[in-house]
DNA sequence: TCTGGGGTCCTAGGACCC
DNA sequence: TCTGGGGTCCTAGGACCC
């Protein structure tokens, strides 16, 4: 419910105001949804549909678009109003937070869970005007599902020792991790239920979903989780991607197309002070068919130059390969480092010296002249010529 | 019905090294 | 003549999450 949330809040005469609420659709025509309100779900619309298919379960449905800035902002509030409630908090998407409170036990008013997840949401809903929901447990799996039952805006704990007995009202499907896939698999072997699955030995679920998988299924169902609340964990990955209104065929549309999206990747690295090693380029193919060429590089480079040069080439493998209509392009970055730059210059047959000094010189001045007068105020050439 | 955009994690196979 | 065993890194694809 939170894009829900701020989607009304942004418009509170609009938005605010209609029961039957849709946020998503995108202006490309071709989105799904990404949240709906509680009186549109009743018509059976879910997020990730299509939203042409939500419509028809749903015509008198207002459809907004993500408010995707005003969203980052107020879960950046909501962050920051955690960190005044609890010792160590983690982000684990834009809507969703950790928090431990181990250690917390003796401060005076913190000895019952359930009146501090109280406590919190009733603060967060004054200081920030978002409502959220709220589970407790002795693990992070348990407290996740205990705030699932507490949705719409309320509190759930699960006192220790329960754990287990918590996890079997359950169905598998219902378990995070547990997709479509694992989930058909495991009905396919008749369990549907965690009941069904606490009856299978160990031995047998890792003989049929991996040595690995069954292990952790084995743990899952039974409420064992033994992953931290991690306030450190960084960043992996950086991307950014786009569906087209109609599917481009031309390898200049898409090289356009590729040098705006790397403008961006770009813009978000050096932003966060990191630089990557390696580059992915993603299509998606008329007929739905996602495909991938990367490349890994000796040395870490950062400017959008550099990004383009490397997904440029990347690009005219996959179209080699399958030259059909595409309805998505995307470029990532990964095995992200915060090393200090080591200048390249002079290196002798190095064949991956992709970025040179002036490339990183040329991005970090057009994203200082960014800051300071705006986004419209520099554009690189390919743009400009773009636009003649 | 016609499928978003941002991520994380896992796996299998191959190249390469000692 | 017929081919070890351990390891790391890279690539491509896919499952899954919000």
């Amino acid at each position: 419910m939170f894009y829900v949330q701020v989607a009304r809040l942004l418009d509170p005469d609009g938005a605010g105001r209609t029961e039957l609420l849709i946020v998503g659709g995108s202006a490309t025509g071709r989105g799904v949804v990404t949240s709906a309100s509680y009186p549109v779900r009743a018509f059976g619309v879910r997020s990730g549909m299509p939203t042409g298919q939500a419509l028809r379960l749903c015509p008198d449905a207002t459809v907004v678009p993500v408010p995707r800035g005003a969203c980052l902002q107020r879960s950046r509030a909501v962050g920051d109003a955690l960190h005044r409630h609890a010792p160590v908090v983690q982000a684990a998407s834009i809507d969703e937070f950790y928090l431990d409170l181990t250690g917390t036990e003796r401060l005076p008013g913190y000895a019952d869970l359930a009146a501090i997840a109280s406590h919190i949401r009733e603060s967060l809903l004054s200081e920030t005007e978002i409502s959220v929901s709220i589970g407790g447990s002795t693990q992070r799996l348990v407290a996740k599902l205990a705030a699932n039952l507490a949705k719409p805006g309320g509190v759930r704990v699960v006192v220790p020792g329960q754990e287990a007995e918590f996890m079997r009202q359950f169905d598998l499907s219902q378990i995070p991790g547990v997709g479509p896939t694992l989930a058909s698999s495991l009905s396919r072997r008749g369990l549907v239920t965690v009941e069904d699955a606490l009856g299978v030995d160990q031995v047998w679920l890792e003989r049929w979903f991996g040595p690995a998988r069954g292990a952790w299924l084995y743990r899952r169902i039974r409420g064992r989780d033994s992953s931290r609340v991690d306030p450190h964990e960084s960043r992996k990955s950086i991307s950014s991607e786009r569906t087209f209104f109609t599917d481009l065929s031309s390898d200049d549309d898409l090289a356009d197309q590729l040098f705006r999206l790397s403008l961006s990747v770009g813009r978000s690295l050096r932003k966060q002070e990191l630089r990557a090693r390696t580059i992915t380029v993603k299509v998606r193919d008329r007929d739905f068919k996602t495909r991938s060429a990367s490349r890994t590089l000796k040395h870490p480079v950062e400017s959008d130059a550099a990004l383009y040069h490397v997904g440029e080439a990347l690009l005219s493998d996959l179209r080699e390969r399958r030259r059909i209509p595409a309805r998505l392009l995307g470029i990532g970055v990964s095995n992200l480092t915060t090393d200090p730059v080591v200048s390249q210059l002079g290196l002798f047959g190095d064949d991956d010296a992709v970025e040179s000094d002036r490339d990183r010189n040329v991005a970090r001045t057009l994203d200082r002249l960014r800051a300071r007068f705006g986004e419209g105020v520099v554009m690189p050439a390919r743009m400009v010529k773009e636009r003649s």
